[in-house]
DNA sequence: GAGTGGTCTAGACCACTCG
DNA sequence: GAGTGGTCTAGACCACTCC
C-alpha cells in the first residue's frame, strides 16, 4: 500500500494538505475491499507524504470520525469492516443500488415552483424557515430493476437554488447537483420514521395493493452551517426492500 | 457564559484537558435552551482555560463532529438549532420520552443465556460472528404512559458480558450499563428498516390489530473500535409514535 | 485594521502494545 | 525496548468577516 502513491501533496495549494491525505488514504482504502487490515503507521505516513506528523493526525482523524477507520493506542490504525446492506435512505440512491448489483432509475414525475412547505413538516420537524418562503417542489419514483421502491417529494427552499430548472435535476443525483452548480453541502440530516398503510395514490405509484405497509420518513437536511437546505418526505416500499441506515454515530 | 467556569481544568490528570473542556462547554451549551447563539471565541477561550489554543480546538472540533457546535471561519462558533421531534430508536428511550413530556417504562418479558444469533441477522447485516457463539437474549417491551410502542430484542455475545444477570438489566439502560459495569462504549451503529405488517404475537404485545403496519429494525453496534457489541431487532408501532434518527452525518 | 477561525510546523513527553 | 498512537505546547502565517 506505501507505494501506490508518491508524494504527489501540492503545499501552499488551494486544497489544505491534510485534506490531500485523508482523500488519498480514503480512496486507497476502500479500493482493497471489505476486510479489515492495518494503516501505515504516523511516522511512515509523515515521511511517505513529507508533512508533519499534526498534519498527518488531522488526516485520520477526519477518516475516523466518518468512520472509515479506527485506531488502537500502541497498535495502529486499521480499515473498519464493510457492513452494509440494503439502501440507503440518505446517500445516493443511484450508487447504492448499483454496489448491490441493481439497476437503479430514477424519474421526475413532478416540479412545480413558488410553492409553500407543507404544514406536516413544521410539526414533524421543527422547521425553522418562515412559512412565507418560495420552495422548489420535486417528486420523484426511484426503481431498481424497473420496479418502485420509493416516493420522494422534496422542498428546496428556492433563495438558495437560483435560475433552478427541472431539467437541472433531470440527470444526475440531487446531491451531486446542490453541490456542483449551488455549492451546497448536505452534511447533517434528521429525520423520522413512521409506519403506515399505503393509500391509494403512493400504492399506485408504487405498484403494491392500497394499505400494504409503508415506511414515511420526514427529513431535513441541513449543512455544516447548520442551514436547512431540503425537506423531504418520502414513501419506501417493504416487500424485500430494506432502508438503511449507516455508520449512526450514537 | 463566560465566567459560569473558573478554570477548573486539571492539568497532568487522568482526563485529558481537551475532554475537560469539551465537556464543559457541551453542557454549558446544552444547559442554555434550544436558540442557536456565538461562543466566546479560541482566543478567549484558551486564555480562560489556561490551556494552548491547539488544546481548545481540539475540544471545540469534538463537538462539532457531534453536532452540538459549527463554525464560521471570521465570524465563530455558533450552537446548533434543536430540531428533535418523535423518540429516538437509537438513544435513551427513558431519557427521549421525558424530554418529550411522556412517562416512559420498558419491561423485561424474556431473559435467556446460551441462545445464538438468529440467521436472519447474518443475512441482514453481514454479522462477521462466528456461528457457535453465545448470546444472552433479552426482549423489552417499551411503553409511554402505559402504552406500548416497541419491542425490542437484543442479542448481547456472551464472552463481553461476563456474570450478566437478568436483574442488572431490570433497573437501569442497556447502555448505561454496558459502559459502567462492563467498560463498552457503543460508538457507530448500522441499522435496516423494513415495512411490515405485525404478526399475532407483534400484535398482542403491541395491543394492535394483527396486519397493521409497523416498522421492523434490524441493527448492529459497535465499538469505536469496529468490535459488535449488541445485535438488535425491533418492531415499533405507528399511530401517532415516530420513530427518529437525528443528527445523521452525510 | 482588528478579530476570528483554518492550516501547518517542530518538538516534547506520555501511555500502550508486542516481542 | 522499540514502535505505536495520545496529548500538549508556542509560534507562525493565512483567509475570512465586519466595521
Amino acid at each position: 500500500m506505501s507505494d501506490t502513491w508518491k508524494k504527489p501533496i501540492r503545499k501552499s495549494g488551494a486544497v489544505p494538505m491534510y485534506i490531500q491525505v485523508a482523500e488519498i488514504l480514503d480512496t486507497a482504502v476502500k479500493s482493497r475491499g471489505d476486510a479489515t487490515y492495518a494503516l501505515p503507521s504516523e511516522g511512515e505516513l509523515s515521511r511517505e507524504f513529507g508533512v508533519s506528523r499534526v498534519t498527518v493526525r488531522q488526516a485520520l482523524k477526519q477518516l475516523e470520525t466518518r468512520g472509515v477507520i479506527y485506531s488502537e493506542h500502541g497498535r495502529g490504525y486499521f480499515k473498519t469492516a464493510s457492513r452494509m446492506r440494503g439502501v440507503s435512505g440518505f446517500h445516493s440512491f443511484t450508487s447504492e443500488v448499483r454496489r448491490l448489483g441493481g439497476t437503479p432509475s430514477s424519474a421526475i414525475i413532478d416540479y412545480r415552483d413558488g410553492e409553500k412547505l407543507p404544514a406536516r413538516f413544521q410539526g414533524h420537524l421543527e422547521a425553522s424557515s418562515d412559512n412565507s418562503a418560495d420552495f422548489i417542489f420535486l417528486r420523484r419514483v426511484r426503481s431498481i430493476d424497473g420496479n418502485p421502491v420509493a416516493i420522494e417529494d422534496a422542498y428546496l427552499p428556492a433563495r438558495l437554488y437560483p435560475s433552478a430548472t427541472r431539467a437541472i435535476f433531470e440527470g444526475s443525483s440531487l446531491y451531486d447537483e446542490m453541490t456542483s452548480t449551488w455549492g451546497i453541502v448536505p452534511t447533517w440530516t434528521d429525520a423520522l420514521f413512521e409506519p403506515v398503510a399505503a393509500n391509494a395514490e403512493e400504492a399506485a405509484l408504487l405498484q403494491i395493493a392500497e394499505g400494504s405497509p409503508v415506511i414515511t420518513v420526514w427529513r431535513v437536511t441541513v449543512t455544516d452551517t447548520d442551514q436547512a437546505v431540503e425537506y423531504v418526505r418520502s414513501v419506501y416500499k417493504g416487500d424485500g426492500f430494506m432502508l438503511n441506515v449507516n455508520r449512526y454515530r450514537l
